[in-house]
RNA sequence: GGCUGAGUGGCAGAGGGGUUAUGCAGCGGCCUGCAAAGCCGUGGACAUCGGUUCAAAUCCGGUCUCAGCCUCCA
């Protein structure tokens, strides 16, 4: 297995710390708004990583953590006039309705900032015992001491007299060094807060990453993930403050994904031209938004447009097209050629584009064999379905695929229609045959007529 | 300014020292009452300038362009 490390700008072979096991985590999400596609991005490309290891056999812990406390989500829940707690609550709910509609698995473990805050508060206690941390008076912020930190900048490739000449904020006059970056923010009047040994207040949003992975999967884990914008100051700072708190290497491989992009530019909250997962949905079905992310390698920019949603649709509608007519028998496929081409390139740092060019080159093979040789175009539907289903695609009983949608006409008037349709054709009275065909298609209704008979899709 | 990464056919998107990516769209054919779907065939590409090499889109260097990080961000 070959995946691409931040923190070594290359493909390593993956090495994992204990045989057979995985420890991953996953910077989620800030849970005061909406998800958007880059969210649900994350969600989906771990969610494949996640799959294939398990695939292979590995027994895989995934954390996936929820910010649920920071500057935003108190402000936030100032302007709407409600609680902390319920904003949160609500935000977390729609991000599990909209994980789950994309196909995503829950991780393992979701671990919140505030369920964390003693061992948030050890932390800090640990690495202002180090040095690594300090408080400039009674009752202020604490922070950590960047140049205390060897290896600070090692992930990101920065080196601090740069970044320090490149500071473009007022320096704090707190601070020690002007890159140093807090811990534990002291509460103001009416923030929430938590009570420590520096005076009430709360964690600084880099050192629950910390604290909640070294809890979960130990000081020392295999894996580490998150969008590209987190390598610096977040992921940085996690390694500071890990390594530095329990002396011991944090994580052997940094996976970062790439930007969804809207017109060649990042979609982002702050500049306001992001789609949210429910508005995709309201528009597309979740499984093409899942095949969307996963027709770029996770790596790359994604650039959103409905024109690359609808083929993403149409892309989607082949594969299952193929598979249609065909009863599953659930019997491995002797033929492994396309499975281990399949393995080959999923092994190469995740290369589902390439993984799906094979899924299409299957389904091509299926459609010439559907006719002449049925038992072997169901055995290949079978590895198609299976290598689909490492992906997390494909899953779906074909006939539901082309016929669940919600549509003006019912299945029963549909195929009424039909029948009246067949009679005509019978009686070669093609005029007719065509205006039903027409009536249909003006309703979003496809027809295809085959010697089996005619069969029907939504558009 | 510093540090990353990228520039591939009409669109999207992999690959990567000599041999078809793949999907959508196009063109020709087969099938069909006509379609649709499918199958067969087909055109079309590697930003630019140099270098290395028998051979470079692929390696190296320069240039241009784009994106990202350096401030919250997945």
């Amino acid at each position: 297995m070959l995946i691409y490390n931040t923190l070594t700008k290359q493909k390593e072979t993956f090495t994992p710390i204990t045989p057979n096991v995985v420890n991953l985590y996953v910077c989620g999400m800030t849970v005061y708004d909406y998800c958007h596609l880059g969210h649900a991005r994350v969600m989906v490309v771990f969610d494949m990583v996640v799959r294939y290891f398990r695939a292979l056999g590995y027994q895989v812990t995934y954390v996936r953590n929820i910010t649920d406390i920071d500057d935003k989500i108190i402000k936030r829940a100032h302007e709407k006039g409600e609680t902390i707690q319920s904003l949160t609550e609500y935000f977390i709910q729609i991000m599990h309705e909209d994980a789950d509609a994309l196909g995503v698995l829950r991780p393992d473990h979701e671990p919140r900032a505030t369920y964390f805050i003693t061992e948030i508060i050890n932390m800090i206690q640990h690495l202002i015992d180090k040095g690594y941390a300090y408080q400039r008076a009674q009752m202020s912020d604490v922070y950590y001491a960047v140049n205390q930190f060897k290896d600070y900048g090692k992930l990101s490739g920065k080196r601090l007299e740069e970044l320090r000449a490149g500071e473009r904020v007022e320096v704090d006059t707190a601070k020690q060094d002007p890159m140093d970056f807090v811990l534990w923010k002291t509460a103001k009047p009416n923030e929430p807060s938590w009570d420590s040994p520096w005076g009430a207040g709360r964690p600084g949003w880099h050192i629950e990453c910390s604290a909640m992975s070294t809890c979960h999967l130990g000081n020392h884990f295999d894996i580490h993930g998150g969008g590209m914008d987190l390598q610096f100051p977040h992921h940085e700072n996690e390694i500071a403050q890990s390594e530095g708190a329990t002396g011991e290497p944090f994580v052997n491989l940094w996976m970062h994904n790439g930007f969804v992009r809207i017109n060649e530019e990042k979609m982002s909250k702050s500049l306001g031209n992001f789609f949210t997962v429910r508005e995709v949905l309201d528009r597309y079905r979740p499984e093409v938004v899942r095949y969307f992310i996963l027709a770029s390698h996770y790596r790359s920019p994604l650039n959103y447009s409905d024109q690359q949603l609808d083929t993403a649709k149409q892309s989607l509608d082949r594969l299952y097209t193929a598979l249609r007519g065909l009863t599953l028998t659930h019997i491995p496929c002797p033929n492994e050629e396309y499975r281990q081409r399949f393995h080959e390139v999923m092994q190469d740092d995740f290369n589902t584009p390439e993984a799906l060019a094979i899924l299409f080159e299957l389904a091509r093979e299926i459609n010439r064999l559907r006719v002449d040789n049925q038992a072997q175009a169901i055995v290949l539907a079978n590895e198609l379905t299976m290598l689909g289903g490492l992906l997390g695609l494909l899953q779906t009983d074909p006939e539901c695929y082309f016929q669940s949608a919600e549509h003006s006409l019912s299945t029963e008037m549909i195929e009424q229609f039909i029948a009246e349709r067949n009679a005509a054709r019978q009686n070669k009275n093609w005029a007719e045959s065509d205006r039903i065909r027409d009536v249909l298609k003006a309703q979003g209704i496809i027809l295809e007529d085959s010697a089996k008979g005619t069969i029907w899709r939504k558009e």
